[in-house]
DNA sequence: CTGAAAGCGCTAACAG
DNA sequence: CTGTTAGCGCTTTCAG
């Protein structure tokens, strides 16, 4: 005969089942019920095993119940990398403002997961380090989520076949993926809209994002719409583009003042991309919001409408330091719905991105798929919603009375 | 001679070690090297196995990898639950900015240890359900940081026996534990002395956070230490105390006011916890920063020190409803930076918090002590800044040039 | 440089 | 209700 099988961790090491069964006088498969169905036990024995436990500083190896049930209770999030590690508040908290989206991303998860027995695992890609994000995640989730663009589509080919995986906010690169979007194109187009209808404007330059970011290409194509819908020319680039950065939408307004100072050439003909943008129609600016007073805002076009709110912020501080009103002199307008929008001077206008239900959303079409991984793909398409504020020449409304 | 030992998982099932090596006929060692070091393993063995796990779509488990090799390569985190999940954008985004601070800790520690090789496992309490976040996230990772208050002390108590704990932004209650705080009473207390010394400001009025914010009450104590260098009457308890929510910040903005326009009562009277506060010296009123027109601010303090920005920015708002301006009525400050208060009107006078460098700390000293178990407990105390902004009476500075 | 063998700590049928 | 017995998939000496 043998000695002891697995004899009891001893002095060393953490104790694991074996030292909490010894210790209790009952076997470790009675300990193992102790977690996972405590109704299994009978409460006397389940007391025995608690106090062992406890003694003992016992807690369950993840690794090892991950590893013998072959689930882990995590879920996980690939995200972009962001920001740059050394600009730590730098001046004015622009990078903070920056992350926001991820963020709220990651919050809308987190507590999705949590509320449904799943913690998050949240990895970012490293801007210099191109080690495969999934193979870190996949190993230890049961799924995950991953922001467009962060991970090869190959891999998440390969990895998709194995468990479920949920793209966000990012066309579906593969069809057979389960998505989350926001209805970009949407929002875009009813925000134009309301510029054009509402307020009667006619000459309007859209600042986009990169050329490869869908969400901000996504949104040109709503304003372009927009524009056709009006009978208004519809341009094949936007007017300028800029990184989504506050100092890009800073830049945007200044390219526009200084095209307008000096003289009505085609003032979109500093962009970046193609030129040849919004249609000349210099006298339509006197149709704005509520003319008035001299005219700075000569040659200039009636509305600025940029890809995200936070070029927005920027392009209004930067008319402001050129000392042209908004929205008398020229609209603006944002997207995404990010808090700083609503403290800026005028309060900018927008569409809100429900960011923190792309997150929800995920968990719930993972949780989904966890239970039926043969089920069709999904493709939830989150809908926006306006934000009229002043910039765009709307009174600001009166703060809604606190629901009851 | 017995059968196959280990038989590949020949169809259903996600490929293992077995499969890949099979498929590349080498043993499951070799398999593992081409993972851990790929360096031990000849070129063409390493693609042959390569090929295989491709072909599979092997993904290593990360359940039996931290089993064998007893670390798993992440950290991971506690956090208090935080804002209700049904009010999503309930109107002005207040919730968002609310986050903020836990979102940089998240996205610090985030970045820190993935740049170290680690992902990051986040696990937030839910109001609700107390199971313990300690369990959850404890049998999973390397070692994990807690901020404050999330978890019961005799469970950290326990557990940090085992592996490596850090305790976040709160008094170490566990003073064998590492831990990284902020400076906060130093900061509160600079920036007190600043409005007592360079604005001539003498009564003042704090409005604190709940008496079991550890933060919040360093902050208080800053406060007092100013007031006490500078002979000023030492308060007992702050004047007013809040939630640290926006809405608690107008509410104190609101019950200063009253109490000043029904006469000059004792204003700090309408607090919650004791009263008795900011010795009454009416008449310094008009020694604020640029005293000026009718009065409106008869009765008010000269200064309302809120113990973070979001409360700040609530009063700013309530101040401006009821056209008390700021800082010519009364000067305003927060605590924390968040990029609200940079544009709030007027803009905040604060103190900035490292909140993302505390998350960088905590990795550091994980991986430090995941090092040399047995070090020392280490205490890092972060830095503050002051950011002087208009609300205090301070010109706002020039926007600082971009960096070379 | 590669293979064989022995677990890591826990769960999951099965017996009793 | 509780104990036995196999592994889960991978890392790791130790040989070769």
């Amino acid at each position: 005969m043998v000695t002891a099988r697995k004899p009891a961790t001893g002095t060393t090491g953490t104790p694991t089942v074996y030292d909490v069964a010894e210790r209790a006088s009952v076997s470790i498969a009675t300990v193992s019920r102790v977690y996972r169905s405590p109704d299994a036990v009978r409460a006397p024995t389940r007391e025995k095993v608690l106090a062992a436990a406890r003694d003992l500083g016992y807690v369950p190896s993840g690794s090892a119940r991950g590893l013998a049930s072959r689930t882990t209770g995590i879920l996980g999030l690939c995200i972009p990398d962001y920001a740059d590690p050394e600009t730590d508040a730098p001046g004015d908290g622009d990078e903070n403002a920056a992350t926001l989206y991820a963020d709220h991303i990651i919050r809308g998860m987190e507590r999705a997961a949590r509320s449904r027995g799943f913690a998050l695992l949240v990895a970012a890609s490293l801007r210099d380090d191109p080690t495969s994000l999934v193979a870190t995640v996949a190993g230890h989730v049961d799924g995950f989520a991953v922001m467009s663009r962060t991970v090869a589509a190959r891999e998440l080919e390969t990895v998709s076949r194995r468990m479920p995986v949920v793209m966000l906010a990012g066309p579906p690169e593969l069809d057979h993926l389960d998505n989350v979007q926001v209805d970009n194109r949407d929002g875009q187009r009813e925000l134009t809209r309301h510029l054009i209808e509402e307020h009667g404007l006619a000459d309007l330059a859209f600042v986009g994002g990169p050329a490869d970011s869908p969400d901000a290409e996504a949104r040109f194509l709503g304003y372009r719409d927009a524009c056709r819908d009006a009978g208004l020319p519809v341009p094949a680039e936007p007017a300028l583009r800029g990184d989504l950065t506050r100092t890009a939408g800073r830049d945007a307004a200044r390219v526009l003042i200084d095209a307008a100072a000096s003289g009505a050439v085609s003032r979109a003909g500093a962009a970046s991309g193609s030129a040849a943008a919004s249609g000349a129609v210099p006298g339509a600016a006197s149709g704005a919001a509520s003319g008035g007073g001299p005219d700075p805002a000569a040659g200039l076009p009636d509305a600025l409408i940029l890809a995200n709110d936070q070029m927005a912020v920027g392009a209004l501080e930067e008319f402001a330091a050129h000392g042209v009103r908004v929205p008398e002199h020229i609209a603006v307008t944002g997207f995404d719905g990010i808090p700083l929008g609503a403290m800026a001077q005028p309060p900018l206008t927008t569409v809100r991105q429900p960011s923190r239900r792309i997150g929800e959303e995920a968990v719930a079409l993972l949780v989904d798929r966890i239970g039926a991984p043969a089920r069709e793909p999904h493709a939830v398409v989150l809908p926006v919603t306006l934000v009229l504020r002043a910039s765009c020449g709307c009174v600001e409304p009166v703060p809604a009375p606190r629901r009851g």
